[in-house]
DNA sequence: GCCCAGGCGCTAC
DNA sequence: GTAGCGCATGGG
């Protein structure tokens, strides 16, 4: 990814077909979030690089990403890898062209990739991040997933003022691996999902599971069904981390009631779709799958804004 | 009060 | 391999 060290600020070349008003609308898609902010058009974000907490404020302007840092300047060796963040968060790497190629022959993306053109898949790089938020959000409702994901991070994470705004850090599967089911329960997650969120930490702590294992298997089918070895890591979860985390541009939880949702619109159904129907409706959609999930996905917060 | 929610594990067949 | 069921709790 081509950037460059203006030693008080960087700057990110962004690549054709990406629109950060777009990415900012989904990132802004609930009030309730803790892992970052949003205002007059930046995005503030704390993360955490070799040990050190970068709070960065991001903005865009003439095909590029400016990232400031109103605490202090990082060095050059965090500096690269807060770049690999962004560069993931955004998608950045990604080329569009035969998405965009797809869907022009695709009825129900049409509109959508028209509507939301330069819209790039929001990542969430921290593996731990992104298989606790999974399995928060399993069969409740997003409002209250949000609930107790902020009641999980203020708990457990780490927080930085700054100006009179707290910024939070997602908490360590180390210091999640340390805490008891009751310590989960009595934030009002259910008991089993407090094992299944203590047990991943755990196996992530000791190196059972990691990114780089995720990112070395065979191919995305082999990834799959070890995060589906786990417990409390179902086929929906799994691709949801897959397409989030590996991005993995082929996964597609085909079972999530968002997508389910999503094309119960488009289609003007009075119900929603039967996971036999979305297998027939996604054929086109071949190598492109989590990205036409996507769409669909932004396409339900249109109300809301 | 009722249905639903960005599911999963477990059992029985 | 899969169909059915219990779970567990708030939002609308």
């Amino acid at each position: 990814m081509n950037w460059i060290n203006n030693e008080t600020y960087i700057v990110i070349n962004t690549p054709a077909a990406f629109n950060y008003t777009e990415c900012l609308i989904f990132l802004n898609r609930s009030k309730q979030e803790v892992l970052h902010q949003i205002k007059d058009g930046y995005l503030y974000k704390l993360l955490q690089v070799d040990g050190q907490n970068i709070l960065c404020k991001i903005g865009y302007q003439s095909n590029c990403i400016k990232v400031e840092f109103p605490i202090h300047a990082p060095s050059e060796r965090v500096l690269e890898k807060i770049v690999q963040y962004i560069c993931e968060w955004f998608d950045l790497e990604r080329n569009l062209h035969s998405f965009y190629e797809m869907a022009q022959k695709d009825k129900i993306l049409l509109p959508l990739v028209k509507k939301y053109y330069g819209l790039r898949i929001i990542g969430m790089p921290d593996l731990f991040e992104a298989l606790v938020w999974a399995i928060i959000g399993q069969q409740i409702n997003l409002t209250f997933a949000y609930t107790l994901k902020r009641r999980f991070v203020e708990q457990f994470g780490e927080c930085l003022t700054f100006e009179g705004e707290s910024y939070w850090l997602f908490p360590t599967s180390e210091r999640i691996a340390a805490i008891q089911v009751d310590d989960l329960r009595s934030l009002q997650f259910t008991a089993r999902k407090s094992e299944y969120i203590i047990n991943i930490a755990k196996i992530m702590t000791n190196g059972q599971l990691t990114k780089e294992k995720l990112l070395q298997q065979e191919d995305f089918l082999e990834s799959k069904n070890f995060l589906m070895s786990i417990r409390g890591v179902g086929a929906r979860t799994a691709d949801y981390v897959l397409m989030k985390c590996i991005q993995d541009p082929t996964s597609f939880p085909i079972a999530d009631v968002g997508l389910h949702n999503a094309l119960k619109n488009q289609l003007a159904l009075n119900r929603k779709p039967t996971v036999e129907e979305i297998k027939n409706i996604s054929t086109h959609w071949k190598e492109w799958e989590a990205y036409a999930t996507f769409y669909l996905w932004r396409s339900l917060y249109d109300e809301t804004i």
